[in-house]
DNA sequence: TCTGGGGTCCTAGGACCC
DNA sequence: TCTGGGGTCCTAGGACCC
């Protein structure tokens, strides 16, 4: 029998932070997003106490207080090395892996019996935990959308789950759609609406139906959950295809100058990343947003360009976003975010040559960006700026933050001896 | 007062061509 | 006067995910 196995760490930064913070396991704790704007990890106390997955902080700042939460800020340097760590593992233990987010990743086997797999599951389970000490949930399935459903269904008990064959089949009764991956909040209601409920009431739809209604996205969701996999994971292969930097106003900004300083800020992480790991971009996009809970959201802009050739060079690229800057903003709206996107990434190494070598000729340039993007990482992203004074106003809240403890000298954990 | 950031994939419809 | 229609390419925007 084929299946499809998935790990999932379960609550990912919280049980991160747990590593060395050991005192904070049974009690509640909260990780929040970027900027300390919405919660993105909770502790299953924390869930309890009734804080839910996304909401924005304020919402929630008297549950926190009022029951001792424990709260931490984003820490993605240290969520990235445990993950690193993990996957390594996993990798040790099976082979191909294919790595789906920071938190899970999808593999292939072959067993017997669903309680052969069983088994297994269970003690790749308790080697990850013995090894890194994040308690992960596995699922499997025939294909990759049942194997999800599967490392959920179990997450909060044994952690280990086969659905397969009647096994599966007996339960998709049971199931509603909106607990498929795949099927988010708009479309679940679009299909209640059509009286599909249950997944067993997705099954016996006619194709027609499901095709006119939902597309190949809806056709492939159908051929998943009965289990014949419309989904292969893949190896990624090469870059990936686009890097984007995206950061929200402290306050609304209606100043270009402030939209500049933002979009110039952006454009030197995102090539400053795109060098780090070795591509050119051909595309660049940017996007400056009012808002989304206001009444500006039609003032939004965002456009996209192709570049004459694929470039990594922070000051052609800013030439670039500036003038589509220029392009997007309107006097008199109030800007609450900005942020590019480079895209069409592909490898420094297979640019083709062509008429628009001028735009990055020489190796002068190229070593100048080297020697640009060693300082700041040596003396931080203000070290070396293009034509930008600083960073105009966009949040970077992180007080609650721990410390780096696998990737910074400084901050690995001290032991003290007590005499 | 305060509502994240980083990704992928799909599709409708405009521009353009013949 | 009558003002086509099919194909391709492109991008903005949507939906979803973590």
């Amino acid at each position: 029998m084929n299946l499809f196995g998935l790990v999932d760490c379960n609550n990912f930064f919280v049980s991160c932070e747990r590593l060395f913070r050991p005192d904070l396991i049974g009690r509640p704790v909260v990780v929040l997003g970027s900027n300390d704007g919405v919660v993105v990890s909770r502790s299953e106390e924390a869930k309890k106490f009734g804080v839910p997955m996304g909401v924005p902080f304020f919402k929630v700042r008297d549950i926190v207080k009022d029951n001792k939460i424990t709260l931490f800020s984003s820490n993605f340097e240290l969520y990235r090395d445990v993950s690193d760590r993990i996957m390594f593992v996993l990798q040790e233990e099976l082979g191909e892996i294919y790595q789906y987010s920071v938190d899970e990743a999808f593999f292939q086997f072959t067993e017997k019996s669903s309680a052969v797999a069983k088994i297994q599951l269970t003690d790749l389970k308790q080697t990850i935990e013995k090894k890194i000490g994040v308690p992960v949930s596995l699922g499997a399935g025939k294909t990759m959308t049942i194997a999800k459903y599967a490392s959920e269904m179990e997450k909060r008990k044994s952690g280990v789950c086969v659905l397969s064959g009647t096994a599966w089949q007996k339960l998709t009764p049971q199931i509603p759609l909106s607990e498929i991956w795949g099927i988010g909040g708009k479309t679940s209601v679009n299909m209640r609406n059509h009286k599909l409920n249950f997944v067993a009431d997705l099954l016996s739809a006619p194709e027609s139906f499901i095709k006119e209604e939902y597309g190949v996205h809806g056709l492939r969701l159908r051929s998943e959950l009965s289990e014949n996999p419309a989904h292969q994971p893949t190896e990624r292969e090469g870059l990936q295809k686009s890097i984007m930097h995206t950061r929200s106003f402290s306050k609304t900004t209606e100043s270009l100058a402030a939209l500049e300083t933002a979009v110039t800020f952006h454009i030197e992480r995102a090539a400053e990343e795109l060098r780090a790991i070795g591509g050119k971009a051909g595309s660049l996009s940017v996007q400056i947003q009012t808002s989304r809970h206001g009444d500006w959201l039609l003032q939004s802009g965002r456009q996209e360009i192709i570049l004459p050739a694929p470039m990594s060079d922070t000051r052609t690229l800013l030439r670039y976003a500036l003038s589509l800057t220029k392009a997007l903003y309107r006097s008199g709206v109030p800007y609450k975010k900005a942020g590019v996107v480079l895209g069409r990434i592909i490898s420094e190494n297979f640019v083709p040559v062509s008429l628009w070598d001028q735009y990055e000729k020489t190796d002068e340039d190229a070593l100048l960006m080297n020697v640009i993007d060693n300082l700041n990482a040596e003396w931080g992203n203000d070290a070396v700026t293009f034509g930008r004074l600083k960073k105009g106003g966009q949040l970077d809240h992180d007080q609650h933050r721990s410390p780096r403890y696998t990737t910074s000298w400084n901050e690995v954990r001290k032991v003290e001896r007590k005499i």
